[in-house]
DNA sequence: CGCTCACATAAGCACAGACTTATGTGATTC
DNA sequence: GAATCACATAAGTCTGTGCTTATGTGAGCG
């Protein structure tokens, strides 16, 4: 999965929007479309490019499928961002102001 | 500049290629140009987007134009990624690492 | 076994985006 | 001041992508 693709895919609203209601819950697709205005094709072929990106993972139970995030598919934007950080000590500052808040 | 901008922007390989070129030096458009198969109004156009979402900044000089990272311009980028902190502590766990080594 | 439910796939459409060539604009050079 | 240089803008083309409706597939239910 490249670079481009990772950015491609979290370039849609939507799928974002998707990663975002798994944070908390394994939801099935029926599930993730309520409150999209949104056919139920479509999202099932934005859950198909997620999981293709590496981004969610499914789980087949009976004629429900079940998504949920997957942990390491950020990985590759995570490295991209790294790249920066040479030339980029500001915004590298205010990340570990971040990560500090977060241990609290 | 929303998310969906900034990762718009950012899907496409020219322009991340030309965001890694400006990591160093401060360089005109031409000067980005070379090593690029790609026209000069196409590179032109390319920074026209990048400087409209604000990751690069232009400093006129005569006829030319200077190009460089804009350091805020990734923020949106780090405040989305930052959203997914509570629910994947693997990475993040990563990125202190990474972070770790960098202070060395 | 026929129907419905959950989801995937197919096919077609419409818009967005990256590219091209052509041209415009303003600064420099002779 | 005419030509050239660095760059921007215009206009058109072509491909990709997200959407739709229609249909397929396989599981559960009466």
């Amino acid at each position: 999965m490249s670079d481009t693709d990772i950015f491609k895919v979290l370039a849609d609203p939507t799928r974002r929007a998707v990663l975002e209601r798994l944070a908390d819950d394994e939801l099935t697709a029926t599930q993730l479309r309520e409150g999209f205005a949104i056919s139920q094709p479509a999202m099932s072929q934005h859950l198909a490019v997620l999981r293709g990106a590496g981004l969610i993972s499914e789980r087949r139970e009976g004629r429900f499928a079940h998504y949920r995030v997957a942990p390491d598919g950020l990985a590759p934007l995570h490295a991209w961002i790294a790249r920066y950080r040479a030339f980029w000590p500001s915004r590298i500052d205010n990340l570990k102001d971040l990560l500090k808040e977060m241990d609290q």
